[in-house]
DNA sequence: TGCTGCAATGTTAACGTTAACAGTGGAGGG
DNA sequence: CCCTCCACTGTTAACGTTAACATTGCAGCA
């Protein structure tokens, strides 16, 4: 006998109810819906009618449950606050919302353990691929995936050891690159800017130590790092402890805008000309960055692209049973050189 | 017969993986996970390491099916680039993650119809709650929602008509009292910069011009309204566009920081003295208004606590029974007044 | 001793959907 | 006219969990 349904308790429409009203049975109205050629087409406009005069909205619970097809992505990402991963989801989104895909965002803030227990709260999801941010997680995590069979793509960065699909760029060429750019420019006391301290900036310092050293200019006191979270106020803060620590320095490099328009801030306001007295240069190119005075010489991040490629990568691994012959997608970058340089 | 199990194809581990591990039932490892004082200690601690052992994660489709509550909490909002909403998004997380609920989470992208069509997607996960931005769904989908019995709070405006529950402030005040601090300032020649037009900003002008009115400096001509979506680089443009076509004027309130920002950009390439020759004041007070320069007079909003409150409210409607007294929660707001003005 | 009561565990069925297989009937070919 | 085949629709069972009720066994008490 069926459970007795609770008094009053309001329930949704479910196929059965659908398939009752039109007189047919419920894996007709599921076919109308999901293989509408298979039905004939007189018989699916009655059902589609009957479905939206109930309001009939399938119950993704039950698909998933008989399926094992969850039609859901889990996204672990570091920040929502950092416009680089609201990109980067932008690009996620345009490929997986026009297939029907449900993206559940993780916001690990930046902590391992945090993305640990997220990725685990999310396979109760029986998410059907997941994205991540960096290569950093623990590789008996990685393992537990692959054991269920869950397709994963690492963003933002490039794996040297070829283990994880990655879609990304080199962090650490970006540093480099935009250091010699200084270097070419004459600067020779160059100072970096880091904060919050993730992978991808320390990969960054790594690029930035490279050209240096190869310039013969590498100098370790230069270096300032800050765990504390990138912001405008902490360019502004580590600006003043340059300046009073090392007022020969000419250059900094930030390890992204944040950090650098604090920085043009700074200067602006105890009057160090910007780039005569200190050439300053940022990452990611923001919005603010072109705007600023003197406008931002910065690193212009793929990131929109490498959501969106991300993605589509995971789509095929999903969908496809083709494995990706190129298990490394470098989406490169380009320097914008502008007025604080 | 059970359905055959595919060859090769990995399977999670279920209740009843660890229960024969174990040597119980199913139902008892169900109940040491979720009332761990229904199972005696010494089973409970078996059950938990078997669990760890296996690495067995609940099947949350499987339990919305059967239990009726899914733990998951849409939520509604019109952009993810914009900081005011993140902000909102941290304050829901804070009260929900806690709690056990997952936040789905819809980008509206400012367009009705799409804020539509995500509810009904995201209805289909039978969400125990929602939370939705503003006040502008269309009453059938409010009362269909009613009808299932799921809760909705809204967010960031307030009801006049007392019709749903709201948690947040009055945007039109705040449009007001700005605009009065300009007039206080004496400033007479105030103009009105929007963008985006979605309906806080068009609250926002509604105090404006009721506050103009009121003194007697109302001028239609310097309402500036641009559909477009709100950018330090639109704020440029429409300084410039003012300075055309109204060089007499000599205040602007701009319905956002970002183009208050470009305000100020502007005035600084073309050599206008803010707040001498031109004061500008903003919206939302973001990190960037105070270190501005001059420093931006803006309205703080307290979007964190908006998500905060309202999520708080909408767990009392899932988990409790009490209908709550007050529906509209006013958390008010606050001028910021700095060096612009 | 026998009964009550409760703590601990088990059995059964149900949630809403789809996979897999089973009809059913009519068109088309020989 | 019969047989085949295909287009369309139906039946059954299963997904993994929990609600509801059932059972067991032992402590406590008269």
């Amino acid at each position: 006998m069926p459970r007795k349904a609770k008094q009053g308790m309001p329930r949704a429409a479910t196929l059965h109810d659908v398939a009752a009203k039109v007189g047919v049975s419920a894996i007709t109205v599921s076919r109308a819906l999901n293989s509408p050629d298979l039905v004939s087409k007189n018989l699916r406009e009655q059902i589609l009618a009957i479905v939206d005069e109930l309001g009939y909205v399938p119950n993704r619970s039950a698909r998933t449950l008989v399926s094992s097809r969850s039609y859901t992505v889990a996204v672990l990402i570091p920040s929502l606050s950092n416009t680089v991963f609201i990109d980067t989801l932008a690009g996620i989104s345009e490929v997986l919302d026009p297939r029907g895909y449900q993206i559940l965002i993780g916001n690990t803030a930046y902590d391992d353990e945090k993305e640990e227990r997220l990725l685990r709260t999310h396979l109760s999801h029986k998410p059907d691929g997941v994205l991540l941010t960096g290569i950093r997680q623990r590789p008996q995590t990685l393992a537990h995936l692959a054991k269920l069979g869950i397709p994963a793509v690492h963003m933002m960065e490039l794996d040297p050891t070829d283990a994880c699909l990655c879609v990304g760029f080199s962090q650490e060429a970006a540093g480099r690159q935009i250091t010699e750019h200084l270097l070419a420019r004459g600067y020779r006391r160059i100072a970096f800017f880091g904060a919050r301290l993730d992978p991808r900036v320390m990969q960054r310092l790594d690029g930035y130590r490279k050209a240096l050293q190869a310039a013969g200019c590498h100098a370790a006191e230069l270096e300032y790092l800050n765990p504390r979270p990138s912001k405008i106020g902490l360019g502004v803060e580590m600006l003043d402890t340059l300046r009073r620590e090392h007022p020969d320095c000419d250059a900094v490099f930030c390890c992204n805008d944040d950090l650098a328009l604090g920085v043009l801030t700074g200067c602006q306001r105890t009057g160090i000309a910007v780039p005569a007295q200190l050439a300053v240069a940022g990452f990611n190119d923001l919005e603010g960055a072109a705007w600023a005075t003197p406008a931002l010489t910065s690193v212009r991040t793929p990131r929109y692209r490498v959501g969106f490629e991300a993605a589509t990568l995971l789509l095929q691994l999903m969908e496809g049973e083709a494995t990706p012959a190129l298990r490394q997608l470098d989406l490169g970058f380009e320097l914008q050189l502008r007025g604080s340089s």
